[in-house]
DNA sequence: TTTGATGCAAATGTTTTGCATGCAA
DNA sequence: TTGCATGCAAAACATTTGCATCAAA
């Protein structure tokens, strides 16, 4: 690997993604420095979050149809997505033992696993609740 | 729903995905299904095969930086990535319970899930181990 | 004869890349 | 001063869509 230099716009988008919870888009991640950093392409924001998801710095979530999305934390934690207002939210759970129940009368070698839920974040299941009474 | 009308293309399809267990991009489905018919297009081909994962009879699988891939199977089972050759692979092993620990100190609810595994499959495992006598 | 399906081509949306210039070390 | 990072624009990809025509029912 070269050695990396520093650079405003990088830090500055690690310094967005730590604040939020939103798991951006590089979209909106674009639209987001660019509010301090008027000129930056969004050639720049994607080439720095490939770096940093590559380094292990953040994480790259692909959910089927959507683009990428971005997250800071990379500690254990799962996903779930939202069928009804379309977030993506962090669940506290992983599940290590998972590797090893697949690999049952498997030949191959099992190392690791993606896996997101789908169903309602705790906002929409409330919106729908109150609007129930 | 409107009502769908044959058409030997989509016959030809589903025909094709019956009997792989490749799990295919829709370009390998247009490369296969032109052979027989030279004159499809790579748009009809996407169209059908959107319309049978919407359907239910076929399912849709997006995986991190791939094109999507296709699978006839829509009985519950699990798929591996294979690291080394690429292929998507077959898992005989499903997580019914994975909803109900997901949803443990999660406001929201959860209905679903999906998951893919990384590793060697059994091939890659298999040339692995030969090389290494 | 009606209307869904097709082929073709153009458009879309996301992400990557080439290249000259800028900036960090 | 060296070479990684940037901005800009063009390209690359995967997928969708508009439209005239074709073919099931």
């Amino acid at each position: 690997m070269t050695a990396q230099k520093h650079s405003r716009q990088r830090s500055a988008i690690i310094e967005y993604l730590k604040q939020t919870k939103e798991h951006p888009t590089a979209d909106t991640v674009y639209e987001e420095i660019r509010r301090s950093f008027p000129h930056i392409s969004l050639g720049t924001v994607y080439r720095n979050l490939s770096l940093l998801s590559e380094n292990g710095q953040i994480l790259k979530l692909s959910i089927q149809g959507q683009p990428d999305r971005f997250d800071y934390r990379t500690d254990d934690h799962s996903h779930m997505l939202c069928r009804e207002c379309g977030r993506v939210v962090d669940l506290e759970v992983s599940f290590p033992e998972l590797d090893r129940l697949a690999k049952e009368n498997f030949s191959g070698s099992i190392d690791g696993h993606i896996c997101y839920f789908y169903g309602r974040c705790p906002a929409c299941v409330k919106a729908a609740g109150e609007e129930a009474c």
